[in-house]
DNA sequence: ACTAGACTAAACAGATCGGTATACCCGTCC
DNA sequence: GGACGGGTATACCGATCTGTTTAGTCTAGT
């Protein structure tokens, strides 16, 4: 019924993968426990004694995508070298987003789409997309005090910002390349906060 | 069929008043045309008779909007005095945008709402929603070239950047004023630019 | 050998989905 | 006075929605 991440059973495993991927792609509301019970080669007994709730099938695929892309952003900032100055690590956030949105975010940002689907301030999801946003706006602002910065939580406040600003046009094909003009003004207000 | 905004029955004013209640506060794919032909005190027959289809409904709420949207920034923006700088005209979309989330988005941009939920490239929806943001860009562009800035498309890129991410961040509630920060980086820009 | 857990197969609720059909009412314009 | 357009009311279509039920199989651990 909790579905944790870990120790899954191969069957929950197999709908968890298959919900993430309709999920994403066609949207939350377009897709029903039918259909992700067969692509999943699962019966609809199995999923709802797995997972208890199509809600909590939405909530158990945001919170695995949100460990998934922790997973992936705070990996490569640790890839700059440590010699390298900490306002690196600040932009590194950007060129990981760049490389995240190639892979697997095509269709812009999965919390804010679902967001958009799941406008009841009670659906389990909603607690779910608010940590998502709060964690990253705490991990840059972390990466602002290790550089120093004046006003960390000011600077904070932008790159969340730009982030979001850039994801949302990706999604949107708005304009050719969102990321590189979220990194370029990111770059400009580490300067202006004297981290660079 | 078409349904252009001008020169509405009376009933089909009334059904695209609902519709666009209904859509964007609760989401598109959760709205059935049952209900809203019965909050628009009006038969599923005559919705079809004016609208066609729930498909066409969708981009003629979308349009309408768009069109309140593209009414409400420009006269606002026209508002500033004409002895001001010109690039006054550019801080002043995001006064208007603040007005206009207050007012009527504080569940986010219904166009990226939209396109979150309609992933479909052959929708009629998605050249509205398209269409929107290439105005916007346009716009912001224009007003960039009235303010003699240096670069006036790399300037509208990033001011349209700031709009969308001030957008979703109001949507999201994750932090205090998306806007006022977005239009704290705009002055920045603008100065930078050598527009002020 | 027994049992608990994980699973399949298939039917069944009751509601709602987008969309269509039939039949009728009423005011306006010619 | 007759046609016509905008409208109502109601019933229907097949499909799909979330969720439940009954019945039974297979496998691992003790």
């Amino acid at each position: 019924m909790q579905a944790r991440t870990e120790a899954l059973t191969p069957a929950a495993r197999r709908v968890l993968d298959a919900a993430a991927e309709l999920f994403y792609g066609r949207g939350i509301n377009a897709v029903g426990v039918d259909l992700i019970a067969k692509r999943a080669g699962v019966t609809k007994k199995t999923l709802y004694e797995r997972f208890g709730s199509k809600e909590a099938l939405v909530a158990a695929y945001l919170r695995e995508r949100d460990e998934r892309w922790r997973a992936w952003l705070t990996a490569e900032v640790d890839k700059s070298p440590p010699a390298a100055p900490p306002a690196d690590r600040v932009l590194a956030t950007f060129d990981a987003l760049a490389a995240w949105m190639r892979r697997e975010n095509p269709r812009g940002c999965g919390f804010v789409n679902a967001a958009a689907e799941l406008p009841d301030a009670g659906h389990p999801a909603r607690q779910v997309i608010a940590d998502q946003k709060r964690w990253l706006r705490g991990y840059l602002r972390q990466l602002c005090e290790d550089a120093d910065v004046a006003a960390p939580d000011e600077l904070a406040d932008e790159l969340l910002l730009l982030h979001e600003g850039a994801t949302v046009l990706y999604g949107l094909s708005a304009v050719a390349d969102p990321v590189g003009i979220s990194r370029r003004m990111a770059l400009r207000a580490l300067e202006r906060a004297g981290a660079v």
